[in-house]
RNA sequence: GUGGACGUAGCUCAGCUGGCAGAGCGCAGGAUUGUGGAUCCUGUGGUCGUGGGUUCGAACCCCAUCGUCCACCCCA
């Protein structure tokens, strides 16, 4: 234990040197979202968790273990989201929203008890797309391009995208018994942990890494071949609309969701530069969601993205970002001291994109330039008892040598602009 | 929840077989009393994660505990 009182374990601040890459990712998808007309919804943190244990399935380990659950002043259950979709159709049936098709958005903060390492965290941030109301495969391809298109905005390159099909419903239901039936009929073959899943969730005996285990499901019936007519026919119009939009993709027919209430399309987008935990993106179909929570039948589709997990893509790609000051303002003398605030108001009142530092404390201009240096700004602008005198403000690029310049306030303005447009 | 590695200065880390707590970077000041960065000088830095045990003596060995990381599992 230590002596100082440290975050919950798995939650991470974000310390101020990391923001930058933040606000790309968030103002990304912002910007991104509204092209496709994705209009921003915001619930609360907190739900009843019989939501959670209806929407995403009672014997799911999300529910069963990693759900941060209490009971609230009043006896009811309550828990912390661990993820957005259940919310989501929460509200759009409370408020009445579904009785015309619905493209929304999220973002925020999940929780899940999960043992931490790279990539995972108990406190992590989402990014969320629902879209209710729309049966076919032409919204499957929209948001699929979406999310294209904001790895295309960020500047990520190596993301691959895999693609399955669950079946609806029915042909899941099916599948599952004679994917059990198989499994069962070699039993000997299994390892512990896909013995375990067989009580769980079949399904995701296919997803098993373990070595040994890759001949059985090799040879396992697979779920593409026991889909019908109208869910192969959707989703060989999606593969097609992808074919025609020129984004790669490749079928897994491994490909199953750990949350219950996928069906039909699903898709994930994955990184090999994130080690164990590289699902970068993921999403699918959930038809049957809605009336499952109480609302008329409705059909829907959604993805989630990990902004930890794409923070840190990014970061490992190095980019840089524009800097956080323009310029800091230096005032050594008890006069110019007094004048620098209201200078620094008048600077912002002519130039709003202005990013200003005024320097506080006081202290010598060796000191006060060091600190300017150190904020990274471009310009360190003067103020002394010389320039007080003659009316002026002296300009000293910090990151060029073309010297220093003392400019009346006009001139100021004029050329700070000139400035700071070149790196915006 | 399971397994493994690791916790020493703000950061990255060294510290031999148990014998004075170290370096680089950073930070502060100076060389330069109106000018940052490069260089040089000086200074600041520590409950060696925490608690217990063994020992004349523990950063080092043992136990426990908390945390971090990696993998399993799970998933964004």
């Amino acid at each position: 234990m230590s002596r100082y009182i440290q975050a919950i374990r798995g939650m991470h601040d974000i310390l101020p040197e990391a923001i930058a890459l933040w606000h790309r990712v968030e103002d990304g998808a912002r910007r991104i979202f509204a092209s496709y007309g994705y209009a921003e919804i915001r619930t609360p943190i907190l739900e009843v968790s019989e939501l959670f244990k209806r929407s995403i399935g009672e014997v799911t380990d999300i529910v069963e273990k990693e759900m941060y659950s209490f009971t609230d002043r009043n006896g009811d259950s309550l828990s912390l989201r661990p993820e957005g979709t259940a919310s989501c159709v929460r509200a759009a049936i409370e408020h009445g929203l579904l009785t015309q098709p619905q493209r929304l958005w999220y973002r925020g903060p999940m929780f899940r008890h999960e043992r931490p390492q790279r990539g995972r965290y108990r406190q992590f941030n989402q990014i969320g797309v629902e879209v209710f109301g729309l049966a076919g495969p032409d919204i499957d391809l929209e948001i699929i391009l979406m999310t294209a298109r904001l790895w295309r905005e960020l500047g990520l390159s190596g993301l691959r995208l895999e693609l399955n099909s669950l079946g609806d419903t029915a042909e899941r239901q099916a599948y599952r018994e004679r994917l059990v039936a198989y499994l069962e009929g070699r039993r000997e073959q299994l390892d512990a942990e896909s013995l375990r899943r067989l009580q769980t969730n079949p399904l995701r005996v296919l997803d098993s890494k373990h070595p040994e285990m890759q001949e059985v499901i090799a040879a396992a019936p697979s779920l593409m071949d026991h889909l019908g007519a109208a869910t192969r026919n959707h989703f060989e119009q999606l593969c097609h609309g992808l074919d025609r939009s020129g984004i790669p993709y490749q079928l897994n027919p491994r490909l199953v969701r750990g949350l219950d209430y996928y069906n039909r399309t699903v898709f994930e987008w994955i990184t090999d530069d994130l080690g164990a935990q590289g699902t970068v993106c993921a999403g699918g179909r959930y038809d049957g969601l809605v009336e499952q929570l109480g609302g008329r039948a409705t059909p829907a589709v959604g993805f989630a993205l990990g902004l930890e997990r794409l923070v840190e893509l990014l970061s490992l790609a190095g980019h840089a970002s524009e800097p956080a000051v323009h310029a800091y303002l230096i005032a050594v003398g008890e006069q110019a001291q007094a004048e620098a605030p209201l200078l620094a108001e008048r600077l912002r009142d002519a130039l709003p994109g202005l990013r200003l530092l005024t320097h506080c404390g006081g202290g010598s201009f060796k000191s006060q330039f060091k600190r300017a240096d150190k904020s990274g700004a471009i310009d360190a602008l003067v103020l002394g008892e010389t320039e007080l005198e003659r009316g002026v403000i002296g300009l000293k690029p910090l990151r060029d040598e073309s010297g220093q310049r003392e400019l009346g306030f006009d001139e100021l303005i004029e050329l700070l602009g000139r400035r700071i447009g070149a790196t915006n």
